[in-house]
DNA sequence: ATCTCTATTTTTAGTTC
DNA sequence: TGAACTAAAAATAGAGA
């Protein structure tokens, strides 16, 4: 009996810029999607730090789409500017929020460790004498990192909400707007062993 | 004839932190490249800008071994202070520099294109309207996280030259020290499509 | 640490539902 | 859109030099 395959399966591409925009976004979202479960494998498997930023846009007929299904899913009742806005803010910026949340809470934990880590250290324990600074200096550049992501943010809100008045003041131009998006993932410092902080 | 299995292949693994520290080692390796694979895909094949941070650390055997070749490599007539404190720049910090060097040039590159396309905009075209904010915004964006990481540069090397300070009124315990290596991988914003800025 | 090698697992390109 | 499917491509665990 002869089997007749029913697909392809995977084909070989070449790593240059995809040109069809349909097959752009499907392979940005399968990719985008990977790239961060590796980032999270590497972190769990060898406890290392991974900050991971990607930012992309859409072209504007899937955000037509997706502007035209958020406003068929909001009351009437709010004006069309305020819904634009929301809109704006509820795309781009929520997931910003939740993930940069996630975040912080991971640098307050690690803040809290290094501090535990620093009175161990004062008990007197000679052994130590090299991982404070290494753990201090890891938590410096942590949080300035976290500092650089929520200047990141402040930004993103202030310009969509130009973007989004200028716009509310040239309703019908839809198709021009750019709606901006940005992924965060961001994994603290973890020991290696009892001895070798990190 | 009976084919013997030469190897049983790669094994499923759970993705849980590594307790053997030589397998965690190897793990690293092959999935920190890995992973920089990936994300240097995805920048290309969809032209999205991804800024990548692995940070980690060895344990102290293996730092040994790295000191120990470098020292070996090394012409004896450098002083064994001056020795240590170049090991370990160039074991830490060259990398880092390299790649920020290229991440700038990238920088550089789209704050010209930014600037042509600020000049196009006073030519008259309408219909780029919302594409220079967006740009700008990506570009001011890019450029703190840019600036977020010099400061990190700057901190490593003045963490890894007090480490290295102190390390050389007592030499013996190297095993305590812990290198730290910083990788870094960024990519510019680029056009999706000739009306959709990025 | 890296590189190699192999046999598997994992990812994903293309398609269909 | 978007989830599910398939089969091929790609990544990698384990072992070695």
């Amino acid at each position: 009996m002869v089997h007749e395959k029913k697909t392809r399966g995977r084909q070989k591409i070449d790593i240059v810029k995809i040109e069809n925009e349909q097959n752009l976004q499907v392979t940005f979202c399968k990719r985008h999607s990977g790239l961060f479960k590796k980032a999270s494998e590497l972190c769990t498997l060898t406890g290392s730090e991974v900050a991971l930023v990607v930012a992309y846009c859409f072209g504007s007929p899937s955000v037509n789409a997706i502007i035209d299904r958020f406003e068929s899913q909001t009351p009437k009742s709010i004006d069309s500017s305020n819904l634009l806005l929301e809109a704006h803010r509820k795309i781009n910026v929520q997931h910003l929020n939740n993930e940069l949340t996630i975040l912080q809470n991971h640098f307050e934990t690690e803040k809290k460790r290094g501090k535990t880590l620093n009175q161990q250290r004062k008990v007197g324990e000679t052994r130590h004498r090299w991982e404070a600074p290494i753990k201090e200096l890891n938590l410096e550049q942590l949080e300035q990192f976290n500092l650089a992501l929520l200047e990141l943010q402040k930004n993103v809100k202030s310009e969509l909400r130009k973007i989004i008045f200028e716009h509310s003041n040239q309703i019908g131009n839809l198709g021009q707007l750019n709606p901006y998006g940005i992924d965060l993932f961001g994994i603290n410092a973890r020991e290696i062993s009892p001895s070798v902080f990190y």
